[in-house]
DNA sequence: TCTGGGGTCCTAGGACCC
DNA sequence: TCTGGGGTCCTAGGACCC
């Protein structure tokens, strides 16, 4: 068929979490919606168009944010109401072709090459998946068509919002060359400021450098792929989806921590979560790191790889007390404390169980078995609850 | 204004091996 | 006596994305 030369489709939900937001409270809709943490520390997640238009911006401090909207406008995050409704945005997808692939919460590709013979052109088609997504569940999503997923991302970032931007096949490089390269994916704060220097502003700029020059300033990474996309060569995004090779959890804390047993409690608990996510997902770490973020925001990490996997939260524990004193934590107090299990190895395979490892494996499993049929709150560590905990609840409950 | 949480990937130096 | 080159792993930090 004649005429589908564009057949990549980036699908991107609108002010995605306003949205749902909206969903469950209809009071608001048509004004300024800013959702994020509502605590001291906390940062816009996404802003409503009415709140953009007063100059919000998602990774803003809400600190910010709150001086620029009205009084009500900010709303705490629900995510398991976010990952329900992507389900289910995804259901609808998955109705038209089963050629997609998942980016995030609110972002898709999706090759439409297998429906040619049903829509009379790329843009009926990716009208059809926006009509689809809104009338089933009152959502705006915005499209992007194009030959490759880099243009197509790119595409639909100009079609918010409620939109539908093409770009035809052969007009890739008009379309790119005026674009200012923090547009690029890719291409962050520093980069920028990198390119810049360099006296480069535009995708055009970029392919008439000296590549040689661009991988020497740029890395040899990063530079060669700015330069083979500003070529209109590769597509940086092509390639198999995210393959899992990390779980981590961290805190940013209300108050900095200052005593090191609050460290350790953290830690204590940040390990049980972890555990139960890592198996969940059916892996074991064999690297485990810490991260810290000292009062003044610097952050180091400090990690150690072991000959086996670390199988439970009682070892993940003890490894994580350890790296956090190899850092300056108790000296200098810190604002946040992270955990992450690296190096992940399937739960299936075979695996050499540590001596005295098996009655805590089989401590976490009664524990995960508790919180499946009871909830997550059904049981936690003596610990982790009482009067001193920050987020302890009534002991009577437990 | 004062900076979330969960990820991926790249770079660079040092250790170690052949 | 002093020294190659390549490859892989580990660790730490940083950039970037949603």
């Amino acid at each position: 068929v004649d005429g589908y030369l564009e057949r990549i489709v980036h699908l991107d939900m609108d002010a995605f979490f306003v949205e749902v937001e909206r969903l469950r409270d209809p009071s608001l809709r048509d004004r300024s919606v800013v959702v994020g943490g509502t605590g001291n520390r906390g940062v816009v997640a996404s802003a409503s168009y009415e709140a953009r238009q007063r100059g919000v911006t998602s990774g803003m401090p809400m600190a910010h944010a709150r001086r620029l909207v009205p009084p009500g406008s900010v709303v705490a995050p629900h995510h398991a109401a976010y990952r329900e409704v992507s389900d289910s945005v995804f259901s609808i997808l998955e109705g038209f072709t089963p050629s997609i692939e998942r980016i995030s919460v609110d972002e898709a590709f999706i090759d439409i090459g297998g429906l040619r013979l049903h829509y009379p052109s790329p843009t009926a088609c990716g009208e059809a998946m926006r009509s689809a997504i809104r009338e089933n569940l009152d959502l705006p999503a915005s499209v992007g068509v194009a030959t490759t997923r880099l243009v197509a991302k790119m595409a639909s970032r100009d079609a918010k919002p409620d939109g539908l931007y093409l770009v035809a096949a052969g007009s890739e490089l008009d379309y790119l060359n005026p674009k200012p390269v923090r547009s690029l994916w890719g291409v962050g704060e520093a980069t920028l400021a990198r390119l810049e220097e360099l006296g480069i502003a535009t995708i055009g700029d970029i392919a008439a450098f000296p590549q040689e020059t661009l991988t020497r300033r740029l890395g040899s990474a990063l530079g060669g792929m700015l330069w083979n996309v500003a070529q209109g060569r590769d597509d940086p995004l092509a390639g198999g989806g995210p393959v899992s090779h990390s779980i981590s959890v961290e805190e940013t804390f209300e108050i900095d921590l200052t005593a090191i047993e609050d460290m350790d409690r953290e830690l204590l608990g940040q390990a049980d979560r972890l555990t139960a996510r890592l198996r969940k997902a059916g892996f074991v770490p064999t690297t485990i790191a810490v991260k810290v973020r000292y009062p003044d925001f610097s952050t180091v990490s400090r990690s150690h790889t072991y000959s086996e996997p670390v199988a439970s939260s009682a070892a993940i524990y003890t490894a994580a007390r350890q790296l956090l004193r190899s850092t300056d934590a108790q000296r200098r107090g810190v604002r946040l404390i992270g955990l992450s299990g690296d190096g992940l190895v399937s739960l299936e395979g075979p695996r050499q169980l540590g001596l005295g490892d098996t009655t805590w494996e089989e401590i976490d499993e009664a524990m995960e078995g508790v919180r499946t049929r009871f909830g997550s709150d059904a049981v936690s560590r003596a610990r982790l609850v009482g009067p001193d905990h920050p987020t302890g609840e009534s002991p009577s409950r437990h």
